[in-house]
DNA sequence: TAGTAACCGAGACGGTACGTCACGTCTTATC
DNA sequence: GATAAGACGTGACGTACCGTCTCGGTTACTA
């Protein structure tokens, strides 16, 4: 008689759709983006394996979908009243992304993409930072409107650096980030864009 | 009394260790990291898979040894005579090795450690740029000899500003990198770190 | 109404079983127990690895069921109106199955049993001979009935002793069994039995 | 210059023979024929897998150099003064060596020739029963000298019956072998050959 | 409320690659 | 001259997942 409540599946996916995704993004915690089985999956998931397959063609497809669904790479746009504040705390939301015990592996995943033609990965991981950027205008747009941006000053570099040093820091160079660091990078390219 | 008629393979690795790490990296490049199979790198080497898994306990390892015997990874410290110019060379080789078709899967690879404990590429990619950090040192040795650094100034975080703005802009933007980019990176962060 | 159209495969074995059990059978009468592989069975079947392995754990259980559902070993029990006859025909259909091409591995095979605790192969000897034993019950019966047999007679004991001989002579020896030898072997045990 | 005080190797076998012998009886008593390696039996000796191989061509090749050597299979000749004592003394050494812990499996090794032409261990298997039946033509000529044989008797089908009969219940049907056994199987067929 | 379409579970399968074991051969020292 | 040392090609092992297929049953919308 009454209308179902918001049903959660408005024809998209399977029914477990989400003990599929938890069961995804838990495994790939665990176990790492190789060490990802779509058997494991489904057995997490209680689900047979056929009905994953019934709805994503690969493992990436699969991560791809997880990932977009469960907004574990979501990101809060600061507001600080700075530029100098808003940009610390963006990398420190990197930071913790990169390190972050339930999102590194999703992470480093996104950068395994080989490169090939047709990588389902390479394709989120660019859709992602496209996305992020995008998300990421305000904090320049209100910068700019305080007069705290240089006419000529690039964002998309000045994010690229901020967000390559974390990389290169914690995925690459597999160190701890230690505290400030977050503030040395900012301080560190602000003059090149900061009045 | 007579010199050893210098046999060519002074006790470490199997005979055929030059095909075999030409097989894995050419297959690396095709296929990527996870397409390389060590069966396909023994038939192309012409060797036996048993010969190759008597030497290297798994592909990550095998992968490792060719990475360190060919010298894919080298680079030429630059020596321009300004700081400005050797950071530009740095950040070109840095785009080189990103981009170009022989070097970038095998880059890739390096990042997709899954942050496991245990991971040999994470070990890997840890050596190389502990082992590239530190040859790069002379850059920033001439520059400090030749007044151009501030005394305050962090090489290893002007490093990873650079590279990791490098790194985002192709490996996980998918984008190309401009020409220009590196001197843009380069005078990006050359405020924080120049007199 | 109607009855389900007899499916030939009422659940139990892969659908190829006859295939397999025919290679196996084949390949184990060419090649002997030591030289039968899993692999070749598979490729003359013309079934995948896999699926043996997904019924049977091992070369002896695979052998087992072959041999179980092949009625290789089966007998006929003899019913000529004398024990002496009935004994004859037995002896013969040893010597039959000892020596012929398409059994005579078979039955060393069921003999190779290591006497390791566990072995599959073993265990079906034992199986074989108890059943085999089960079935001939009925020549001891009818005699007994015919009053052909002493009282004290072990049935058990004559069988052992004739098949023994012919297993000894064909299967140890490796001679020839000389016509004549069924009679011989059952006169030679006769007087420990008979009236 | 003085002669070797009788030299254990008259220039037939490696030096290590009898270590290599051992080994190879000790491990095939251990896991069976099938489960007895060349490499194994190398270690244990502690001698190179060369080395054995330089002397015997094949695993059956070395078990048979084994099993002439060490003797395992030897027999002592009984002379009880009876025809039927000396049986009784013959079937209760087959059934030693059919049971024993340490002659079980070489003896079960022999009877899995495959029937293929060209076996080595179906050779040894016709040449040890061929040498035992030499041995035991005594124990007939002493009877017949005694007058307890038939004239028309067959000693080799006496002998196959007996062993036959021990073989079949130890090691085809995987019983025990009862004490008393012996003599009931003696019993059994002397009527055929004795007076 | 019945029909129907979408979805799902179960199970089997061919296939690729894994990493391991033992075989038997070979070459190059060494004793 | 016999051995030791060690690398190698070869073949098979048994396992793990892949991605696909068929079949029979179950939801749940819709007519």
């Amino acid at each position: 008689m009454s209308a179902p409540p918001q049903p959660p599946r408005p024809g998209k996916g399977p029914r477990a759709a989400e003990a599929i995704f938890d069961a995804t993004l838990r495994l790939l915690a665990e176990r790492g983006y190789a060490g990802l089985t779509v058997e494991a999956v489904a057995q997490e998931a209680g689900v047979n394996k056929t009905t994953i397959y019934r709805w994503w063609p690969s493992k990436a497809a699969l991560l791809r979908a997880a990932l977009l669904r469960a907004r574990v790479l979501d990101i809060d746009i600061p507001d600080t009243g700075s530029l100098r504040g808003d940009l610390i705390a963006l990398t420190e939301h990197v930071s913790a992304l990169v390190t972050g015990v339930r999102t590194r592996a999703v992470v480093r995943a996104l950068a395994s993409g080989s490169g090939l033609a047709g990588d389902e990965l390479a394709a989120l991981a660019r859709d992602f930072f496209a996305d992020r950027f995008a998300r990421e205008q305000p904090v320049f747009a209100r910068a700019a409107a305080r007069g705290e941006l240089l006419p000529g000053a690039d964002p998309k570099l000045l994010l690229d650096l901020i967000a390559g040093a974390v990389w290169v820091r914690a995925a690459l160079r597999n160190e701890a980030v230690p505290p400030g660091f977050a503030a040395a990078v900012v301080d560190a390219v602000l003059p090149a864009g900061r009045t």
